[in-house]
DNA sequence: GTTAGCACTCTCTGTGTGTGAGTGCTAACA
DNA sequence: TGTTAGCACTCACACACAGAGAGTGCTAAC
């Protein structure tokens, strides 16, 4: 695979990329300046096809990309931007300084709420890159998950708030609807044993002696405490599963290589599918190149995904211990540079800012 | 308006909802049996689209039920639900039993968790219907909302979730990053000293006195104190703004109305605008019938919606103070009468549920 | 008042043709 | 030996056109 040959396979990707039209050698000639003529890139993509990084799709025809294409050329660019990340080549131009500030103000202004600053993140991804974006809560993964805290808060006459944070620091609310809820006080009164009792243990393991002291502590809210176990087993049972937030789907609309609603309609049912992207995300984990994943068209197990790829990076939190993804979906033909410059941009955000309130707090 | 044209009317549209293709009189003729020929009907159907209840395409195609006419339709069928409600005709045929053990499911299953409840409700809908499903959460409207109780609990070694409900019982959870965290201990103690002082109060009126003892109780966690403050500012001055929750959006690419990719891309982004949801909510709110409000077609104000239509109704939580909506939103030519029948089986399931609970607790 | 018959209109579908983009091959050239 | 010009060939796509089909409105008869 000589140096030319390079060029011209970059030069038909680019090219695809932007206009999601088949490439002829004469648009090449004209385009990217080789100092070659039609015809002899006509016989250098002919040896492309051969190699399998370009195919076309009928006679007369230009010349499309296939995976093993993208595949070459993407771990080019991350291979490039491992050994010259200092020097600023053109190959993997930095992000506007416009896209960066919006970027930045997506994060700092949710910091104290992750829940938004990650629906925030993906949306704000998803607008600058005009793919979908994924992003997945920060879990330590572990098992056998726990009750780490839990407190009771009251909303109204008929309802308290029960809060719960387990060891992997899922956080979940769940309303109880009573009779009469106990006040602020009665609440904070009882979330005090409750923690004494349940904090940190085994809900099958909870002592005869322990039940009784819950049972009395509860005695002015008759069925409350049934109700709580029940809460909480349901959260041990569920597990460490962080929740995913999905930005510009709508974006599908957009595309080309989607113009067909049933195409469209099986790709969104899928991205709709939490197992299915969480399966997604966990496949993108084979980690070649460290900090980015790409997943190229069929390299995916989905059929309704086979015409996507899947640009993915991780953040991470609580002092390096508890990962999320990052992910951007989009078509085979996506612009893999910018979405690599944002996924890098974006992580590298969360992660400082969640390190420097950690160091100036 | 005689009977006859009644009739054909109703026929036309209800062909129109189940074939989207525009009708012609030779088809009424076969279909409805009313012993007239083609030629009658087609008389008839001439008066019709003079009287404007409907409308053709082009010279040689059928005829298309006109806003008007989706408007006289619906009218006389939630008059008639109104009037002989109990005896059951056919023109409101109830709920299939499969249906109603579905919509009982959703409800039942997520009675403990709001949040969870209004989403799994609209997906229930969505999923019955196959229009998109919106359903608000149900919130006191109120004014000058305030704090009324809120709670810390610890998530790890750098982090506190404050939890606050508002006045108008809005739930928020808010993650607060710090140096070292207080522990479940400490939380509860900041609790209620921070339910003392901001509970029910306007937070410009705290007293000199009441910030020192604040100031005092968090000399232990720098910051804490001044974030949680910020949040609070926060949760206040966004009011008493429901959640909106969604179902089915992808529905819109099985609607034939919305073959065109432009159209689709646009109710969607309309949909995804929660203000204009919520907009469009209480727009339907003019109320000529108890219990069901329609908007048919360029009745609502916007234009990405010109060919759709809203079926709302509402349902209440807290003794009925707190009111929320459910609504289908469809193409005009949807099935009124069966998306009046879920709202109508899915808001009495809710209030039933949710009084049930109070009464039995 | 209802219906049968008929001429007319208009869309939709299928067919055929021409055009343009692109290829591969060959021969000439540096 | 690599590069280029030229040319014949292929194939999708756009366009025009004819025919079929569905539906209407009108008229005249029942």
């Amino acid at each position: 695979m000589d140096v030319r040959k390079v060029r011209i396979l970059e030069c038909i990707i680019n090219d695809y990329i932007a206009t999601a039209e088949p490439v002829g050698s004469r648009t090449i000639a004209k385009k990217c300046d080789l100092g070659l003529s039609s015809a002899t890139i006509r016989n250098e993509m002919s040896d492309l096809e051969e190699m399998g990084y370009i195919v076309a799709p009928h006679a007369s025809a230009g010349r499309v990309p296939s995976d093993a294409g993208y595949r070459f050329f993407v771990d080019r660019l991350l291979h490039q931007r491992i050994g010259g990340s200092t020097k600023s080549d053109k190959s993997a131009p930095a992000l506007s300084p416009e896209a960066l500030a919006f970027l930045e103000a997506a994060v700092f202004n949710n910091i104290n709420q992750i829940d938004y600053l990650l629906k925030e993140t993906a949306k704000a991804i998803s607008f600058l890159t005009n793919y979908i974006a994924v992003v997945s809560e920060a879990v330590t993964p572990i098992k056998g998950e726990r009750i780490k805290s839990l407190v009771l808060i009251p909303v109204d006459e008929n309802t308290v708030l029960l809060t719960t944070v387990t060891s992997a620091k899922n956080i979940k609310n769940h309303s109880l609807r009573l009779a009469a809820a106990p006040d602020v006080d009665a609440c904070l009164t009882l979330s005090r044993v409750m923690n004494i009792e349940f904090a940190g243990k085994e809900l099958g393991a909870i002592t005869p002696a322990a039940k009784k002291r819950l049972i009395t502590a509860f005695a002015a809210y008759p069925h409350l405490l049934q109700m709580i176990v029940t809460v909480l087993e349901g959260v041990v049972a569920e597990g460490g599963k962080p929740r995913i937030y999905t930005g510009g789907i709508k974006n599908i609309l957009t595309l080309p290589e989607f113009d067909d609603k049933g195409k469209a309609l099986a790709l969104f049912e899928a991205i709709e599918e939490q197992d299915y992207l969480m399966d997604l995300l966990n496949e993108a984990d084979s980690g070649k190149v460290p900090g980015i994943n790409v997943v190229i068209g069929a390299e995916n197990q989905l059929v309704e995904l086979k015409n996507c790829s899947i640009v993915k990076t991780t953040y991470h939190t609580g002092g390096g211990r508890a990962t999320g993804d990052i992910a951007i979906i989009g078509p085979t033909r996506m612009d893999y540079s910018q979405a690599v410059n944002i996924l890098q941009g974006i992580a590298d955000k969360i992660n400082n800012a969640l390190k420097n309130i950690n160091d100036s707090t």
